[in-house]
DNA sequence: AAACGTCCCAACCGCGAGGTG
DNA sequence: TCACCTCGCGGTTGGGACGTT
């Protein structure tokens, strides 16, 4: 297919760009939870659709790429560990710069993700010797993974407590006596009593107390699925002995964390 | 203090593969 | 077989935050 046979059908496919009304450029919270209401009610998938059905007005592609490198909640969000970063150099030595391959052997992590981390380090490594060995950009790297590492402990705890209520969404169904109050109280003492947890270890026996304290939400195998499930990033901490928390901490997400209920 | 450089990441773009009628 | 549609991939860009000079 010629190029503009290709350009024509991605225009008809996409959206087309040309077509007024369509917005491009950073997401607002509320086109993610415009988004994320349709995949819940439709799945992945027929991004198209997206715009008509969810009054998005995003192309498919825009959506499709939203859902994929942000949204989706089995994202692994925070710095890439030190294990991970030796599985991306194996199989970027392997594959090449076939990220969603490499993406794969990294549950949580997306292509786009491994591309920029790949970029940002190894990039000039690779092309500039051993020059970014140097005393100060180590002292440098370390300054900033310290404030990111704080950064992510506010984090996690907004991450377990959206986390927690979205279980408690999920479940309000079943459990008609469920106060919107009770959540919001929990919350909201939990954040100003300084209770959230310190360490990983803390951080999980938190959440699931929080968890058991509803002991209605935890009753069925399927929802402890999807609890578990939320905390699986955290026994990677535990394996590398890394204490680092799985949160975003650029200011993209802290945005989008902070007054996206949705956002996990 | 300000200019400049670097890091980082979300988002966009172009393209190709595969499916379908 | 062809045209079109849908989706995913890899490359690139824009811009904010932060660090350095």
């Amino acid at each position: 297919m010629s190029n503009w046979g290709v350009m024509a059908a991605e225009q008809l496919s996409w959206g087309s760009m040309m077509e007024e009304g369509w917005r491009k450029g950073p997401w607002t919270a509320e086109e993610d939870r415009l988004l994320i209401e349709y995949v819940k009610l439709h799945g992945e998938g027929r991004w198209n659709s997206v715009a008509r059905l969810a009054g998005l007005k995003r192309n498919g592609k825009s959506c499709r790429l939203r859902w994929v490198n942000y949204l989706r909640p089995d994202l692994k969000r925070g710095q890439i560990t030190p294990n991970e970063e030796k599985v991306i150099i194996e199989l970027h030595a392997r594959w090449g710069n076939r990220w969603s391959t490499i993406a794969r052997s990294l549950p949580g992590r997306t292509d786009n993700e491994i591309k920029n981390y790949w970029r940002t380090h190894f990039k000039k490594k690779v092309k500039g010797g051993s020059s970014d060995n140097s005393e100060k950009s180590k002292a440098r790297l370390l300054r900033r993974q310290q404030f990111q590492q704080q950064q992510q402990q506010q984090q996690t705890q907004l991450f377990d407590m959206k986390k927690f209520m979205s279980l408690l969404d999920e479940t309000d169904s079943r459990v008609p006596i469920l106060p919107q109050m009770i959540k919001q109280d929990s919350a909201a003492a939990a954040a100003t009593t300084n209770t959230f947890p310190n360490s990983a270890d803390d951080h999980q026996i938190f959440v699931y107390s929080m968890f058991n304290n509803y002991s209605t939400v935890a009753e069925t195998a399927n929802h402890e699925d999807i609890f578990w499930d939320g905390l699986w990033n955290l026994d990677d901490h535990h394996v590398n002995g890394n204490i680092n928390c799985s949160i975003a901490t650029n200011k993209a997400s802290l945005h989008a964390s902070a007054y996206n209920p949705f956002y996990y």
